[in-house]
DNA sequence: CAGGATCCGTTTCGATACTG
DNA sequence: CAGTATCGAAACGGATCCTG
């Protein structure tokens, strides 16, 4: 997991503009696009917020057993990692001391529209095996759909 | 390249949802929530796409001066993998038979609402290195802002 | 049995040199 | 200018092992 390590370190990972004398950009100063790498550029870590915000999974074996099937060893390095970063937090089970509970942060639940918005991009694009009445539902009320699911972790 | 190959063969990437039985999800039928791997799980695809949309870049070598210094081999295969699915469509200039032009199709298009919120997101948690009158107005006037710079390439 | 660490062969990345 | 070819480094991922 040295890469995790090494886009933490460095404030890179948070794709800085270059200059702009680009014709046909929209900005008129520098470009104020950026992008967090450490997020959209790893296969998984999308994957298991996706699965924490939207199918409501909580323990390590809720994830590992995921249609995606995700190696153990994976899965940990990237629990580990979206908890160093503040999106999500742990906590032992109450009622079982070798469960742990992981739960978005306010940081992560932030996340949902962009998640969302991918989601309908996606329905639109690619492949939809999944209900379509939902997926209009969500894009005609987009803002309280992502209310919804907020306040289920609320 | 056999990554995109593979998930362009495989109906897998666009990670079909598990059962559904968990109290907490939002869901009450399989959960439609897709997210496009072949995307968001690559550092530079989505690069490519800002760089194209957001900073007017058309050219490889606009891309390989960019400030992450992309390896020429990697943004060869980005710029490919982007045209083969349809993002990104490639014309020769008429100036310069050596130069070719990239620009996102309507399919890349409509990324831009995706890419926005997570630039929204970006700036609310990390580091913003960038005027905040423009974060600021881009809030507040999304759709319109989406709207112009999509009209720069229609 | 849950969470996760270790080992290890395989795949992919990415810096540089090079080519049409 | 727009890419390939090469090759060492890094990450993946499956199996297995460890620990409470």
């Amino acid at each position: 997991m040295d890469i995790f390590a090494n886009l933490m370190r460095s404030p890179e990972n948070l794709i800085p503009m270059t200059t702009n004398s680009q014709a046909n950009s929209p900005w008129r100063s520098p470009c104020p696009v950026n992008i967090s790498l450490e997020l959209v550029g790893d296969k998984w870590a999308l994957l298991v917020l996706r699965d924490i915000l939207f199918k409501g999974f909580k323990s390590f074996k809720e994830f590992s057993q995921s249609k995606e099937r995700i190696a153990t060893n994976i899965l940990a390095s990237r629990l580990k990692f979206l908890t160093e970063v503040g999106l999500l937090e742990s906590e032992v089970s109450e009622k079982d001391a070798r469960v742990i509970f992981y739960k978005p942060t306010s940081k992560g639940l932030d996340l949902i529209p962009v998640i969302v918005s991918l989601v309908l991009w996606v329905d639109k694009y690619e492949k939809h095996s999944v209900p379509k009445a939902e997926i209009e539902w969500m894009k005609k009320n987009t803002k309280k759909f992502i209310a919804e699911i907020r306040a289920k972790f609320e």
